[in-house]
DNA sequence: GTAAGTGCAAACGGTTTGCATAAAG
DNA sequence: CTTTATGCAAACCGTTTGCACTTAC
């Protein structure tokens, strides 16, 4: 409940740079709005709401929910039927929306191909993007296949961002392990005692910051048992990732077996740089929202580590520069 | 006028079909949507079709507008104020929109990373797709730096169709180009005489087809002044198509000196079927249009080309066999 | 002659506005 | 006590429908 005070304080603070004035139908219309978490239409809010105030008009229903998306609350939608629906905006992940043109159960995903997508075309036409709107129209698996079909699993967004947060998560595990996995493969090729030791306690502290990250999911999927189910929410080019690290097959080429402890940091400093580098402008790509801060912080993790690991480069190469000095090189 | 005859066809079979009847107000509001080419809304047409017929109903311009739609040859547009456009649908290539929220111009893209997208999404959730639809909204680049606005260059879209072909052709023109240029490099590269002389064969088979690319190019220029300054209107990522042909730099590494003329067309025949496998997807993502003729065309020259070296191949392996046979190999 | 088309007016549905009254600051 | 909000009704606007009349086949 505390994001909820947090948007009532914006939509007050709203209300009060623009000389307006605070009245009981706006505290319920943004009650229900906060509440029910979904795409509402004016109509499905006036209803819920006259079951609160039954002396409630339906235009004030309409004229509030437009200052909800004025003070930056909601957006609103247009999912081809013709009228406006409302969802949530602030701290909540952009999506874009799949419809069943038969049941019209609709189905909200996210992908940055679309806003990179996005950038790339405003760059080319030197215009400065405001929002975008991507729907896909067609037929649910249930009409598709004659079956009744089910009455649109009424997903709710918060839901939306917990599964946004379990995706970012899996999506950062998967490339922790990657890099376990690489370090790991790598310590078994070297045979040069310092270079191995190195990789072995790279690895290590990739272990640690992947039980870390192990964690935080466990925690999350306590909370609630469905969530693990959930259809997957973000959309990520597997191949993508598939970079970051080399696959093991490629480590006896990559790694030779004489390799050093200096020169085993300089590979996993590029490695390191390369994912936080990645996760850098990934990470930029989306709105505000609990997921978005997973990335967030796992690239702030990830410069950390390289920077750890360029400073024991520079500490080593001084040690054997000295050592090369005395003439033990 | 051949393709204006073609959807006039359509629109007279769809009336047959469905039982209904010829009048002189439906073929004076086909007339008027072939003719102008553009986003018309219902608005649009009634203005222009009452100069020609003042006694002309409002409603029958709706109701035309909609079979027009019912039979393929329009579909109706969204740009995010209350009315819906109408657009050139048969033959000519989808699209997507970005519209200037202040100044109102659109500018049109075409791009298959969203078909692309929309494929993965759809077999994700097992929907099956049936239209989408894509749109950037922000300020251009006039209203950005608080110029007088151009007034939304009237782009029609035959001409968008025409600058389809052009974008279609530069592409295949640039991949031929890197195909020839890899070829010669190859040639270069190569001692055996054989070998090199295979290279230099079909090195002028590039040549060749790239002559023609060039010169369906400039019969294409020649028709129109300005088509060669139309902005860009299909987009593509251009890293993808840096891997069809290896980069000249890695060539050595590539083509050993003492290549043969048979290996030499092993070469040859693993770059021509990844070109000839890409193209056949790429083409495929694109709607009915002149422009994807462009890519089909292509896919199938690249085809016949790596039967043509497979071929070829076959004949000198059973030429040397034969040779072996004989002690000679 | 029969079935569909046309043009008009009226209806429709979501949205917006004008205005008298009510409530907030 | 001024200013904005509310709730109602009426207006709006793009679109659709009902219906008497007209036209195509």
């Amino acid at each position: 409940m505390q994001t909820k005070a947090k948007e009532k304080e914006i939509f007050l603070e709203y209300l009060k740079k623009n000389g307006l004035k605070q009245t009981t139908q706006k505290a319920l219309v943004l009650d229900t709005f906060l509440q029910t978490e979904g795409h509402l239409s004016v109509d499905d809010t006036y209803r819920i709401v006259k079951q609160k105030d039954a002396s409630i008009g339906y235009v004030t229903v309409y004229r509030t929910l437009k200052s909800l998306v004025a003070c930056g609350l909601a957006r609103e939608v247009d999912l081809g039927d013709g009228r406006t629906r409302f969802e949530h905006f602030y701290d909540h992940p952009h999506h874009h929306h799949i419809i069943c043109t038969s049941c019209k159960k609709t189905i909200e995903f996210l992908s940055t191909d679309l806003e990179q997508l996005q950038e790339e075309i405003m760059k080319h036409y030197d215009f400065e993007a405001l929002y975008h709107s991507f729907q896909i129209y067609g037929l649910c698996s249930d009409c598709k296949h004659k079956r009744v079909s089910t009455p649109a699993a009424k997903k709710d967004e918060t839901r939306n961002d917990q599964v946004f947060v379990r995706d970012a998560l899996r999506l950062v595990i998967n490339v922790e392990s990657k890099g376990l996995s690489f370090y790991l493969a790598a310590a078994e090729k070297t045979k040069h005692p310092d270079g191995r030791a190195m990789f072995y306690k790279i690895a290590a502290d990739e272990k640690e910051h992947l039980n870390i990250l192990k964690a935080k999911y466990e925690r999350l999927m306590a909370r609630s048992k469905t969530l693990e189910n959930e259809p997957q929410f973000l959309h990520y080019n597997a191949a993508i990732l598939n970079q970051l690290f080399p696959p093991v097959h490629e480590i006896p080429k990559l790694i030779p077996e004489e390799t050093n402890d200096l020169q085993a940091l300089a590979i996993a400093i590029d490695s390191e740089r390369e994912s936080y580098e990645f996760f850098q402008t990934y990470a930029q790509r989306f709105k505000d929202s609990k997921g978005k801060r997973v990335f967030v912080n796992f690239t702030a993790a990830e410069k950390h580590h390289l920077a750890q690991l360029q400073k024991e480069y520079q500490r080593l190469k001084s040690v054997y520069g000295s050592q090369n000095a005395n003439g033990l090189g």
